[in-house]
DNA sequence: GTATCCCGCCACTTC
DNA sequence: GAAGTGGCGGGATAC
């Protein structure tokens, strides 16, 4: 067939060629084409039967090989980007290769293709018809510039690309974004990425799916399906406003999670923690967020198979508006296909077409790896890393010295509230700086240290920039509100600081960065600090994502490459369950679809979530910080991050509660920056800071109280019983949930620490700026062997009752302590088995759950922990759960802090708009806006009505 | 006529 | 104020 050199040539090819064929194929409609020599064969031609991608490949090799593309490939360089691009685009495009062919062939020098092509295509490009213009293609051709596993970073200049490839930037943005979804980008600096190819993939894929699992995404298919199979008239796009109650729009229920989701504002990228730092600009980033959520859906449906409108309806429900907006659905529909165009091209799913009984839908099936590397909690970055701590150390003690050194001055004493513009700088170089060695380590990097190092490297990097804006938040807040509740803060900190100057490494290392201090700090969770790397690591490395709710983040361990990813979840979307969807429906719409389910890799016991709700936290308001500011707005935004922030938020909260504003909470996005929200204003936070200790305390007294009850929330519960509200939650605490940038996957790298951070719990808190809040610590998605269960919903796994007394102290203690959320404290308990999974004690959790305030204000009813001051609440990942949950169960947290920005808003009406989507937000937002009352009720619409329908 | 999805306006962010 | 980003949706092209 193809000469060896072709061969080598092509082979980096093939797979985008191959990629590209289905693409065409797919694209038009699924036939087979090509091969990519034949001159013109098109598409369909010689495939036309063949259907499998390998019979396709087969093929097309065959084709292919043919010796006039060989001729051009093996005259180019192999490895050639350009050689790669032409004998894509070749295959891609028939009339490109034609013309190449005809221009070119004659030439047949490679490298006249590889020059002529590019510019060829370029130059055509305006003559090209609209396929030829396609995103897929595009997207194919940027990767046959860069090899799927890049040994050193590969920096990416999006002029430089634009440039070469003939496209407008915007188009490459579209593409970047969706790459740096599945982490094979991240974005460097401004105009500048960094590709990491496939490296990451696996690892993210396996994040996604378990926080898909976690999001119950496959039941809110199911669900979805079934509705459609009922209604199918409602269908149509605009019925579905209506189908809304007779149907509660599968989009509607299932927004509900989602619409934790909807953060996507909070999209932010695993692989580029810093995301969330600093750079972006947007935080919102609908299209990463979508498309995760997107391949979210893949990965968690058996058949694999998604329709187009079913994955539309689910990503849509996260907006509430979207939903009885025709136009937006629009909307949404278009950026899918964007989405699809990139993933097909990245031969992660193909487009097929699925009969029902309306008629034929567009669909896409997976094609993309069926087996994806389990996230093991345990493995979680945490506990791996950490040893590679001391090796990594290097770049944790970079971190920690960063830190420390930021931090230092302020233990005792309070970090100035606002940052200092030096800070924030040297903040923002640290997390360039991470970037740049994230970068380069994935490959690189990495090796040196160590698969876990490698991860580590960039959760590293990542963390020391969290930890550092986070201290640096902190101090600011301290500085402000050093004030009187803060002597235990400080009074923490300076423990905090100790501990870490202690086990700092290792827990700079591991932990996140904010947060560790604070937690190191806590007497309670002293022990964490230090240490925590192993126990905690292992317990709290491990949040089940997918027992937590929407809102928890969840921590994957990444395995190689990556390291454990920090997911946001979005609130658990209750509504899957709500509806007891029988999966046979789902079936008659989608032949494919059927599935019923497989989770498709539950995480096996082994895979495990680390949620490090802190580290989710951080990431999530680092993000939401960065997040305009506009969006501070929404909060009331402090940016003071850390436990002020959280504190802030709270008082937002209560605020909200008591009738303050019902803050509009401006967005989602708003949310995470809960910093924001710490900025609050000035001596308000300070009061704020205290009330919300206050508050928290009260709220860990309730959760004790009541503790079962919120653990019951907590936990996960099985999705119907407990769905998440969403919508409750954003009815009025929503806000909370809001903050959380669900559905958003941090690399744990990035959040790192996050064990130390859960261990530490409290202390970081408050330090921790609003970043940390973000977590929660799905007590239960942090048990390991739950993962799956944990999902929001259905996490059957019980929670660790046995938090109780015992816990509930240590709890307690983390909640004032700035600490790692209590949630997470929770978990690692149980992880560690010093608490039962039991209900019992569940308290803690439980009071989140209980709704209803328990906590005092702010107590969110479901989540499960809080933390005080510090601000992170945990809150049960499914709402409802709670209710439902009974003791045992796990817990799902989430941080609320976030919310808190939104809450004002969230409470108000604006939720609902955004939220539709009962789910995340509401779960969020119960929790912050504690307003408990919310959650129960909200939940349990969740899973009656659409989000919406909670009632406000 | 519907399905796709390119194109580019324009708002938001960051520098 | 300029440049970078990215949401968004009009409307063209493909089917």
């Amino acid at each position: 067939m193809l000469s060896p050199r072709t061969y080598n040539a092509v082979k980096i090819s093939w797979t985008e060629a191959s990629l590209m064929y289905e693409t065409f194929h797919t694209t038009s409609k699924g036939d087979v084409f090509i091969a990519i020599q034949s001159p013109v064969k098109t598409s369909r031609t010689v495939l036309g039967q063949c259907t499998a991608f390998g019979d396709k490949l087969a093929n097309k090799m065959g084709p292919l090989t043919t010796p006039t593309k060989r001729r051009d490939v093996r005259s180019v360089d192999p490895w050639t980007p350009t050689s790669n691009l032409k004998m894509l685009i070749s295959a891609a495009s028939p009339d490109i290769r034609n013309r190449e062919k005809e221009l070119c062939l004659d030439h047949e020098g490679v490298e006249s293709l590889d020059a002529s092509q590019e510019s060829k295509l370029g130059e055509d490009a305006e003559k090209l018809s609209r396929k030829e213009k396609s995103l897929g293609l595009l997207c194919h051709r940027f990767l046959a510039r860069y090899p799927d596993y890049p040994g050193p970073a590969h920096d990416i200049c999006l002029d430089d690309v634009a440039t070469q490839l003939n496209v407008e930037r915007r188009r490459i943005y579209d593409i970047m974004n969706v790459l740096e979804s599945l982490h094979m980008v991240s974005r460097l600096v401004k105009n500048r990425y960094t590709w990491h190819g496939r490296s990451k993939l696996a690892q993210t894929l396996a994040v996604l799916r378990r926080v898909g699992e976690g999001q119950r995404y496959r039941q809110q298919m199911q669900h979805i399906r079934q509705r459609c199979a009922e209604k199918e008239f409602d269908f149509d796009d605009g019925e579905e406003k209506e189908n809304d109650e007779t149907l509660p729009l599968p989009p509607a229920d299932l927004e509900g999670p989602e619409l934790g989701q909807k953060e996507m504002s909070f999209v932010e990228l695993p692989g580029v923690e810093f995301n969330a730092v600093s750079v972006n600009s947007r935080k919102d980033k609908s299209l990463r967020v979508m498309s995760q959520k997107f391949v979210m859906l893949f990965l968690v449906s058996d058949p694999n198979v998604v329709s187009l409108e079913v994955a539309a309806k689910i990503l849509i429900g996260e907006d509430p508006a979207a939903d009885q907006d025709k136009n937006k659905f629009k909307t949404k529909v278009r950026r899918l296909y964007d989405i699809a165009n990139v993933l097909q091209s990245l031969k992660l799913i193909e487009k097929v077409h699925v009969t029902e009984e309306r008629g034929r839908k567009t669909a896409f099936k997976w094609t993309g790896p069926a087996e994806l590397p389990t996230i093991e909690e345990p493995q979680s970055c945490p506990a791996a890393s950490r040893p590679p701590a001391a090796s990594r150390v290097s770049e944790p003690v970079t971190k920690e010295t960063c830190s420390k050194n930021l931090f230092s001055s302020p233990p005792g004493g309070k970090r100035g509230f606002t940052r200092h513009p030096s800070l924030i700088k040297m903040a923002k170089s640290i997390q360039e700086d991470r970037r740049k060695i994230n970068s380069a380590p994935t490959s690189p990097a990495k090796s040196a240290l160590g698969d876990s190092s490698n991860q580590d490297f960039p959760s590293k990097m990542a963390q020391l920039a969290a930890i550092c804006k986070m201290q640096l938040d902190q101090q600011s807040s301290r500085a402000k509100g050093s004030r009187p509740g803060s002597s235990e803060p400080a009074a923490h900190k300076p423990e905090t600081h100790q501990g870490k100057a202690r086990g700092q490494r290792e827990e700079v290392a591991v932990h996140t960065p904010t947060q560790e201090p604070a937690a190191c700090t806590t007497p309670h969770l002293t022990p964490r600090p230090p240490q925590p790397a192993p126990a905690s690591s292992s317990s709290m490395s491990y949040l089940q994502a997918g027992g937590c709710s929407p809102l928890i983040p969840v921590l994957l361990p990444q395995q190689r490459s990556g390291g454990p990813y920090a997911v946001f979840l979005h609130a658990l979307r209750p509504n899957p369950l709500s509806r007891p969807k029988p999966t046979s429906l789902a079936v008659r719409s989608m032949t494919f679809e059927e599935k019923t389910g497989l989770s498709p890799g539950p995480p096996g016991p082994g895979a495990r979530l680390d949620l490090s709700p802190s580290a989710t936290k951080r990431l999530s308001s680092d993000t939401a910080a960065e997040g305009s500011p506009s969006k501070a707005k929404r909060v009331g935004g402090h940016q003071d991050t850390s436990p002020r922030q959280g504190e802030a938020l709270h008082a937002a909260r209560l605020k909200a509660r008591r009738g303050g504003p019902p803050s509009s909470r401006p967005s989602s996005r708003a949310l995470h920056l809960d910093p924001e929200f710490v900025n609050t204003p000035g001596g308000a936070a300070a009061v704020a800071h205290q009330f919300l200790e206050e508050s928290v305390e009260t709220f860990l007294e309730t959760e004790e109280r009541g503790g079962s009850d919120s653990e019951a929330g907590l936990t996960p519960v099985p999705a119907r019983a407990v769905p998440l509200t969403p919508g409750h939650l954003h009815s009025g605490h929503l806000s909370t949930e809001t903050l959380v940038p669900a559905g958003y996957l941090i690399p744990m790298h990035s959040l790192v620490g996050y064990k130390d951070m859960q261990v530490q719990g409290g202390e970081n808190k408050r330090s921790t700026t609003p970043t940390y809040n973000i977590y929660h610590t799905p007590t239960a998605g942090s048990r390991p062997p739950h993962a799956l269960e944990i999902t929001p919903t259905g996490l059957p796994r019980p929670r660790p009752a046995g938090l109780s007394p015992q816990t509930a102290p240590a709890y307690r203690a983390h909640m004032q302590s700035p600490g790692p959320s209590p949630a997470i404290f929770n978990f690692t308990l149980q992880n560690l088995g010093l608490i039962p999974a039991g209900p019992g004690p569940a308290g803690a959790q439980q009071q989140h759950q209980t709704p209803e305030r328990g906590p005092g204000p702010g107590a969110s009813p479901l989540l499960g922990v809080h933390q005080r001051g510090g601000v992170l609440f945990v809150k049960p990942l499914s709402s409802t759960p709670l209710q439902q949950a009974g003791p045992g169960q796990p817990l799902a947290f989430i941080s609320v802090q976030q919310p808190m920005m939104t809450t004002p808003k969230g409470a108000g009406q604006p939720q609902h708009s955004f939220f539709h989507t009962p789910g995340p937000l509401s779960p969020l937002a119960a929790m912050a806006t504690h307003g408990g009352h919310a959650p129960a009720s909200a939940t349990q619409r969740k899973l009656d009505v659409s989000t919406q329908d909670s009632p406000p």
